[in-house]
DNA sequence: ACTAGCACTACTATTCTACGAGTGCTAATT
DNA sequence: AATTAGCACTCGTAGAATAGTAGTGCTAGT
C-alpha cells in the first residue's frame, strides 16, 4: 500500500511526464511538495521497488512504468472537466439533425482526434448480430451487375459480380427467392441457408445455377464481419515516442489490421476501460481507452488510441461525453 | 547535346544510385567504362554543368538531379522485360473470372505494390462522366433510411438519412419520381435537376417536402466526385529517403488528399507518363508514373508513386502490362 | 584527347573533455 | 524515527580535436 505522500509523488511524476516526455527528477518534485529532494529520492526509490517507476539509466530521473500508469488511472487520476470550447466543437456535430447517428459518430471522432492528437476508432457491431434485411441487384451491362446487401442495422455493402449466359430474369428470380427465404437471417448464417434452401430451388429452373449460386455465395462470405473505422492514424506521427520509422511501421500495420483492432471489444464491459501498453493486446507502446455504446439498433465500440503517455483524464471525460451524447 | 560517353556515364550513375542511394564516384564508373577516373570526372562535371547531376557536398560523388532522371527516362532507359515470376503473380489475379474488373484492378495493384514496394493508386472516372443509373431506398427504422445511388459505370454510394414525420409512401413516391425523371443525368447535374424538376412536384403533395428535398439534395451533393483508391501507402516507410517523420507526415497528408491525387489525371494522355519530383505536382520528392485505361465503361487512371529514385524501367513495364491486361 | 598525380575538401568515426542533471548513501539534524 | 544536508558517483549530452577516407578539381605530361 502506498502512503499518501507516495501517491502525491507518483501523481506528480505521471502528470509531469505526460505533459513533457523527459524523466522527472527529485528536485522538480520537491519544489511542489513541502520536503527536500533527498526525501523525495527515498520515496522514489520505494516507488521504483514497487514497480511503479522506472529509470532510463542509472542516474536519470524517473518515468512511470506500465504499472505506474495503471495505478495512476485506477487511484490517482481525477476526472477532468471538459473545456467549454471542446464541448462546443462536439455539440455542433451532435446537433446536426440531418446526419444519421453513424455519421455523427465518425464526424465527432474526427473532431476528437484533431483536438487530442490521438487516433480514434469505431468498431461496428459484429456480423453475427447483423440480420440480412434486403438485397438488391442492379445490372450494369451484359455480364456484370451490382449486388447490394443491406442489414437490419443499416450496414450496406455492395459487390460487383460477373455472370456469363445468365438472363436478367433468372437473376431477379433468385434475388426474390433470397429476399423471401433468407431475410432476417444473421449474416454469417446466410451462406449455409443459401446452400440448403436456395441452391436446390434455383438448381431446378436456372440454367447456369452453379455460377449464380457461387456469385451470391461469395457476396455473403466476403461480407466484412466487422465495420472498422480508424480516424487520424497519422496523429501517431506527431507523438515523440513514435518518431522512428520502424516503430511507426509497426503501429501502422497494427492499425491496418481489422482483426487485431477487433480485440478491443473482446471484453463485454459497457463502461469506459483503459488498457495500457501490453494490456491493450494491440501494441506494447500504446494505450487504448474504449467504451461500448448503444442507441436503438446502432451499437458498437468507440476507442481512442495513443501513446502510453496519454492525457488519460482528458480522454476519459471526452469518451464519457461521447457515450452520453450517443446514447440519447 | 550529350556525347555517347556522357550518356553512358549518366545511365550508369542513375542506375547505380537507384540500386543503392549513395553518391556515385568517378572511380566506380571508370571500372565499367574503358577510361580513367580523371576522364570520367571531366565528363561528370560537364554533366553537372548541364544540370543533369548534382553533388551533395563539394567533394562527394554525384547523384542524378531531377533533370538527370528526366533525361534518363526520356532517352537512356531501356524497357525491362518483366520476370516470369512477376507476370505469374499478376496473371493469377487477372484470370479470376469471378471478380469484376474494378476488383481485379485493385487486387493487382496490391500485388504490384508488394512486388515493388511503391504505393499504387487507382482513380476512377470523374463524376461528370458518371450518369445516374438508379437510386434505391431501404427503410431501417421509423426515422432513418438508407439511400443507395448507383451510376451507369457501377459506382455505388450509400448514405444514411433521417426524416421526421415523413411517411414511407411519400419517400417511395419521391424515389420513383427521381428514377423516372433524373436517371441518365450526369451525377454533378443531378442537384440542379432535383431543384427544378423534382422539388416543384413533391412540393405539392408531400407534407415535409423541404426536409425530403434537403435529404436527397445532400445525398447527391456529397457524392464523391472521384473514386480514389490508394494501396500500400506504408511502403513509403521502407524507402530510405523517407526515413524522417516530418517527410513521412508531409507525404501521407498528400496521399490522403483525393483532390491533390486528382492532379495525376489532369493531362488526358492515354500513354504511360512519368512525372518526376516537382513535375508530379504532388510532392517534390516523389515520382508518379501513370497511365489511363479503358475497358467498356470502366475507365480511369492507374498510378505508381514512389521516391524519385524509382526503378523506372521495371515500373513502366509493369504498368504497360497492367494496361494491356485491363484493356482486353 | 586522355590520364597520372597531387593538393584539397568535406563527411565520418573515434576519442577526449567538460558539464550537468540526476542518483544513492551517510551522517547530522529535527 | 523521520527528515535533510552533503558528497561521491554515474551517465548522457554536447563540443572539440583527430585521423581516415572517398571523393573532387586542376595541372602537366603522355
Amino acid at each position: 500500500m502506498l502512503t499518501d505522500r507516495q501517491c502525491k509523488i507518483l501523481k506528480l511524476i505521471v502528470e509531469k511526464y505526460i505533459k513533457d516526455p523527459i524523466p522527472v527528477g527529485s528536485k522538480t518534485i520537491s519544489k511542489t511538495l513541502k520536503c527536500s529532494s533527498a526525501t523525495v529520492r527515498n520515496e522514489m526509490s520505494s516507488l521504483e521497488e514497487a514497480g511503479l517507476l522506472e529509470k532510463t539509466h542509472t542516474s536519470s530521473g524517473r518515468i512511470p512504468s506500465e504499472e505506474g500508469y495503471r495505478y495512476y488511472v485506477d487511484h490517482l487520476m481525477e476526472p477532468k472537466k471538459m473545456t467549454g470550447e471542446d464541448m462546443l466543437k462536439l455539440q455542433t456535430v451532435f446537433h446536426n439533425q440531418q446526419l444519421a447517428l453513424s455519421d455523427v459518430i465518425v464526424k465527432s471522432l474526427q473532431v476528437i482526434s484533431d483536438m487530442t492528437n490521438y487516433t480514434t476508432v469505431v468498431l461496428g457491431s459484429t456480423s453475427h448480430e447483423n440480420l440480412l434485411k434486403q438485397i438488391e441487384v442492379v445490372p450494369i451491362d451484359e455480364v456484370s451487375m451490382i449486388v447490394i446487401v443491406i442489414t437490419d442495422r443499416g450496414h450496406v455493402e455492395h459487390k460487383n459480380i460477373r455472370l456469363q449466359d445468365v438472363s436478367l430474369d433468372e437473376v431477379k428470380k433468385t434475388v426474390n427467392l433470397i429476399n423471401n427465404l433468407i431475410v432476417g437471417t444473421p449474416i454469417d448464417e446466410v451462406s449455409t441457408k443459401l446452400e440448403y434452401e436456395v441452391k436446390p430451388i434455383i438448381g431446378k429452373y436456372v440454367k447456369q445455377h452453379e455460377q449464380l449460386y457461387n456469385a451470391f455465395y461469395h457476396v455473403f462470405s466476403d461480407f466484412t464481419n466487422q465495420e472498422v473505422n480508424v480516424v487520424g492514424k497519422n496523429k501517431f506521427l506527431t507523438q515523440p515516442e513514435f518518431s522512428n520509422v520502424e516503430k511507426i511501421q509497426s503501429v501502422f500495420s497494427k492499425l491496418d489490421n481489422p482483426e487485431l483492432l477487433h480485440r478491443i471489444e473482446e471484453d463485454d464491459d459497457n463502461n469506459i476501460k483503459v488498457y495500457i501498453g501490453s494490456e491493450s493486446k494491440i501494441d506494447n507502446d500504446v494505450t487504448v481507452i474504449k467504451t461500448r455504446f448503444k442507441n436503438g439498433n446502432t451499437e458498437g465500440t468507440l476507442a481512442i488510441i495513443g501513446p502510453k503517455r496519454m492525457e488519460y483524464d482528458r480522454v476519459v471525460s471526452m469518451l464519457e461525453y461521447m457515450k452520453e451524447n450517443i446514447e440519447r
